[in-house]
DNA sequence: TGTACATCAGTGAACGCGCGTTCACTGATGTAC
DNA sequence: TGTACATCAGTGAACGCGCGTTCACTGATGTAC
């Protein structure tokens, strides 16, 4: 179908060149058609922006889900892994999904609480679980999953402007500080 | 001068517009001058930008050095607060400071540790300061301001990409999740 | 004191470009009788 | 089985726009003699 020829060449438009290098004519010429097809499948430039993001979070939600640590503590630390390979893999993907303002990104707390977002519904029920078993207190699920969320969303926007020499160095350093961050939230007298 | 004229026309238009909106043209406008005359006194617009980001640094700097509190811990607090403001005062200004990306950007560690950031270094030295005051401890005074800063920047950038639903709110939960953070940093034993 | 000249801040018009989108269209495909 | 017609995906040319920047210039100011 020519819709998904035309959305695979923006998805490839926006790894290698990012959401300012895309435009509707490089799409349509890598899609091999007239820059007006893109105009029968998508009202215009910004629906298809806002499909892009739907589709990196989905990729995130994917990867999330294959996930497969039983032990709770070790899910997490898994997904905070996982966080960071997407932001480094693919980055245009990821700044897509996570910084673009879009109007219907879910909001905190109520989407989140509610279960509105798939992955942080994941997220808060591990960490829940771990309080269950006596590994994490001190706050609210929903804001433990978010200083997680800020500090690693901070980190990288530092890694975007620069701040960090290389990409190894930056990994040693996003481990080290979300495990301290997350181990900040353990339960006190029982760590680790 | 005309360079000033055309300088702070730049920055109101970044004020008002944000780094997308500012345009040549406009500036030059603005300034009451022909769009040219910013080629006498800047390379090109790269240039002017560039120049803006420093002046965006520098008026955070302006910011910390007037914090007058003594105790090292409030005097942290007070840069919290203090940052907290001036994102929410002036975002495009905050953004062209901390989210841009600058050749000349300051880097992890070596350029902090060495003290080329005079607010980082300002910021470690009341860290240190803490530290030999027996208050804060388990990490190097640069691991600590960088948590500070990634998880500040990350919550900001989450602000801007829509996720809270209002500043008032926002306010309460940065105020929450950096004072978590720093006392995270907290001798044991000896909290507060 | 007057004249010739160099300097240089600022101008005005234009260039060439890429952008998102409009409009009227073509031509293949499916449907009704 | 054949014909008339509606549908609709995709086209091609063009519009109008704003962009950063080039180029050759003007005209005021300062300097040398």
């Amino acid at each position: 179908m020519t819709k998904d020829r035309i959305f695979s060449a923006a998805r490839a438009i926006l790894d290698r060149e990012g959401i300012e290098g895309l435009t509707v004519r490089k799409v349509a010429a890598r899609a091999g058609v007239s820059p007006m097809a893109m105009y029968r499948h998508f009202a215009d430039k910004d629906a298809l922006l806002n499909a892009l993001m739907g589709d990196g979070l989905a990729a995130w939600e994917k990867i999330v889900r294959a996930i497969r640590a039983e032990d709770p503590m070790e899910w997490l630390e898994a997904v905070l892994e996982a966080f960071l390979n997407f932001a480094l893999a693919q980055p245009h993907r990821f700044d897509a999904a996570f910084f673009l303002p879009a109007p219907k990104a879910r909001r905190y707390p109520d989407d989140f609480v509610a279960g509105r977002s798939p992955v942080v519904a994941m997220i808060i029920a591990r960490i829940d679980q771990a309080k269950s078993d006596g590994r994490l207190s001190g706050a609210p699920a929903v804001d433990i999953a978010l200083a997680l969320a800020s500090l690693g969303q901070g980190l990288v926007s530092m890694q975007r402007a620069n701040r960090f020499s290389s990409d190894k160095q930056f990994r040693v350093l996003f481990r080290a500080q979300l495990r301290h961050c997350l181990h900040s939230f353990s339960t006190p007298g029982r760590p680790q």
